[in-house]
DNA sequence: TACGCTAGAATTGTATCCAATATCCAAAAT
DNA sequence: ATTTTGGATATTGGATACAATTCTAGCGTA
């Protein structure tokens, strides 16, 4: 009885290398593990380490971060939510598989959207924001080689805009947009001679923000969203999601 | 200082009647609790009949329910995903509560893509929802003055059109947000007057389907959008949420 | 060989139990 | 009187146990 209950709890924690969380980071480890695991299984899953269509066991899942199965469910049940699983009743959950038609579907809402974004930052971009996006443009010329550094950048690129719109459900939905179609749009990354393209389209919109001049900042986010999509559709429609290496 | 352990299994399940589920409704209930409680949650929070802000207790729900507090966890999980509800850790859920900044800014979102949906609708419009969209005004005409009627026949208006538009995607995602800001809607709807005017525009941009002009149709979504904000926010402003009777 | 059927295994869904944390209220201190 | 603090109580988070369903492999029959 003395000994048993002593259930030494976070001992291993296999699974959450990758987890930055800075701030809270170890002293007060205090965020639930069903949101930890959510939100590593939210990266693997847009990086492509979990294909689309994949079935996911929640025992592997479970034994894998070193805890019960039930917040591994909870985990998954919240990324249902978001579009990024999807479930039926005693099979479980897979990764979310997207047709070609609906990453064009997502695409086309997200030229809307970060469009109207980026026009509502323009008016509001202060000489502190802009100086973020030149550094940012500076990091892109450096590290224009790798993957993960490319899509990182770019996303900062644009998110450093968009917050200056200040709109939190706005920023948060193209977030969640750009995360369900983030295995796909790997394979465009991956594409010869767009990282000098994007660095090209990146500077001219930020070139529209300096101006103030808000129509011409949407007008190029909305070009820059279709251009992407004009590389990426031909290379969906005959690959259908190539599992990228890491 | 009551309610102690007193639990009887599976007897009640008094909480479910509101859930239509046509084809599998009653003779194979193969759907897993947690989604049925997760569906019967989304609808009560719309309804306004939790308001925002106000503590969802999970032994609550599951007495209410008649099953354990697990499922109805599940349920909220999957709501916090679709940003129906908020957590905090240790502190459970809670009703998501929209700023009125918030809630323009999903409408600003709705203009977009709402705007969006009827565009691309229009040009693959054909007679039978032609004929679907009219007589959904007809009923329109009829039961104007029922609140939930009018939201009814309102969903359905827009979701006619939007179907044509094939693009599965666009169409979950706008009904996402009409969903979250649902609640806060209904003061538009009892808003004096509006009812009427409502018809009109719909009537207009029944018309532009009719006409098949697309461009037309666009706009008038999005000018009927802008009214229902002009109206709502300056009631929203003042009165902060007004828990509607059900 | 191809097809359908049946038992067993594997996996999911739900209930129950225990530990960790927050909430609340009374009592003490300033 | 107001604030602080301590502990009882309530509620959540996670683990384990059990039930329900699906998957799989093997069998027999046409």
């Amino acid at each position: 009885m003395a000994l048993q209950n002593n259930r030494s709890k976070a001992d291993q924690k296999l699974g959450f290398g990758h987890l930055a969380k800075p701030g809270t980071s170890l002293l007060s480890n205090r965020r639930p593990v069903h949101e930890l695991i959510a939100d590593s299984l939210r990266l693997t899953i847009m990086a492509g380490h979990h294909l689309p269509g994949e079935r996911l066991n929640q025992e592997q899942l479970a034994s894998f971060y070193g805890v019960s199965r039930m917040p591994v469910r909870e985990a998954l049940l919240k990324l249902q939510g978001e579009e990024l699983v999807v479930s039926s009743p005693h099979r479980g959950f897979a990764v979310a598989e997207l047709s070609v038609e609906e990453v064009e579907d997502i695409f086309t809402i997200r030229i809307m959207l970060e469009g109207l974004a980026t026009r509502l930052a323009i008016p509001s971009m202060t000489s502190q924001r802009l100086e973020r996006i030149a550094e940012n443009l500076q990091r892109q010329q450096e590290y224009g080689h790798e993957m993960d550094a490319r899509l990182e950048l770019n996303r900062e690129f644009h998110g450093v805009i968009y917050e200056a719109a200040k709109r939190p459900r706005l920023v948060a939905l193209i977030t969640n947009l750009r995360n369900i179609v983030e295995a796909y749009s790997r394979i465009y990354t991956s594409a010869e001679g767009r990282a000098k393209a994007t660095l090209h389209e990146h500077r001219r919109i930020y070139d529209a923000c300096r101006q103030g001049d808000a129509e011409l900042g949407e007008m190029l986010a909305q070009e820059h969203l279709q251009n992407i999509v004009a590389v990426l559709m031909p290379k969906l429609r005959l690959s259908t999601v190539a599992g990228n290496g890491a």
